[in-house]
DNA sequence: TCAAAAGTGTTCGTAATACACCCATGG
DNA sequence: CCATGGGTGTATTACGAACACTTTTGA
């Protein structure tokens, strides 16, 4: 060691997105205490002394879902440093955007005082009316943003479903993140036909009225070839 | 103000890339103090009190370059935070990514020890057999990746060039990012046919033998539609 | 007149869209 | 039987790759 200034506090905040009945939904928390005590926020936390910063995103990710990130995605998004963004002091924190299938509904028995599901409106401003404490609207912004880009090029949606999924399945989670309905057929050949995408099991179900459908696993590609397309 | 534990300092380090001579260069420095004192490193220092992040990395770029950002690029790329990334203490990097045009040679003058462009290897390790300070080879990766995938869909080739280009000089730098020749025909109608890239000056010059060109200006478009799909 | 670079036309394969159509289940 | 969703076939259109060809300059 030596004769380093420490000028900062270090924190991580997470953008937690699942689908839930069609809906792309974020995870935020209700403040217990001050600055911005009772408002919403992301949730997140200091990283701690000797913890490096995605073991501190996974470790609050355990800490509000209780999900251990089977199955899910998480990656850095960006940092953030305004001088003046925490009334306390400086706080430079750095930002995650953790992909997970729908969990069960209690969220209840994490650490926040609350957490809930809220749903991101379709088009325009990420929630509705609501604002978020901090510049956390300006991340959920960022994190939505990457999420919705993510799906065209890489195979995340499949981080939103269950280990073993349909194709129906599948399509629902890109119409709820990108909020625009697909062709079922054009996007049941797309990502069958795309190499490394799905992995068929073997196996049917029949969840649903209708025909039953395939079931698949998610492939090894990381890069879609070629890429999902939004529509304009 | 209140009871804020500040635990880490906070740095910026900067990838900076140019093209010089059809390589893709980086700008290192030699640093002059330990730790790791007398190896190559990334530009980069503490962001000062008060500051906010881009700010410092403005800054950092000035002070190592003398330059003002003016026609080139300067975006956040991530943060890294492993704690014994330092040897001297907790200290949280976020690096940015600068792509500039080629600059005057004399990059002296600049703070650093010594600053020097090293170009970095086409394929493989991004350069030769050397190596940088702390992550920085890591970070330097990053970048690299980062540019090369933004050539595609955005018109950010053009930060590498002058305020006023021809095709032919746009195309040198795809390949040289790239890292393999294009089509110089295809490339023509590509980049001209996409809107919002070029816009033409109705100027023509003659720099190289040949059949004079046309001079263009980056055009107002902040995404390609359709994008520059690299080969495979 | 020749080399060199700018720029156009044409052909071909691949992929995106739109939509007609058949398949397999539950009621 | 019919409603519902799974899955295939096919025509149209857009774009990328390859490359022959014309244009305009300097030497």
């Amino acid at each position: 060691m030596s004769r380093l200034r420490l000028t900062a506090a270090v924190t991580v905040d997470l953008v937690v997105l699942t689908v839930r009945d069609g809906s792309l939904c974020v995870l935020v928390v209700r403040r217990g205490v001050a600055p911005y005590a009772g408002e919403l926020a992301l949730p997140g936390g200091f990283v701690t002394e000797g913890e490096d910063l995605p073991e501190a995103a996974l470790r609050e990710l355990a800490e509000e879902t209780g999900v251990s990130e089977v199955g899910g995605h998480l990656e850095q998004l960006a940092t953030f440093g305004r001088p003046d963004r925490d009334p306390r002091g400086r706080v430079v924190s750095t930002a995650y955007l953790a992909l997970l299938p729908r969990l069960p509904d209690a969220v209840a028995g994490s650490d926040a005082a609350e957490a809930t599901w809220l749903p991101v409106s379709p088009a325009g401003a990420p929630l509705g009316a609501e604002t978020l404490a901090f510049d956390h609207d300006e991340i959920l912004a960022l994190g939505l943003e990457r999420a919705r880009a993510k799906l065209e090029y890489s195979p995340l949606a499949t981080a939103f479903c269950e280990p073993e999924f349909t194709v129906a399945e599948l399509r629902r989670v890109y119409e709820s993140v990108w909020g625009q309905p697909l062709d079922p057929r054009n996007f049941h050949r797309k990502v069958t036909g795309t190499e490394g995408f799905l992995e068929p099991t073997g196996q049917m179900t029949a969840r649903e009225p209708g025909r039953p459908a395939q079931l698949y696993r998610a492939g090894t590609a990381r890069l879609l070839h070629p890429a999902m397309l939004r529509p304009a």
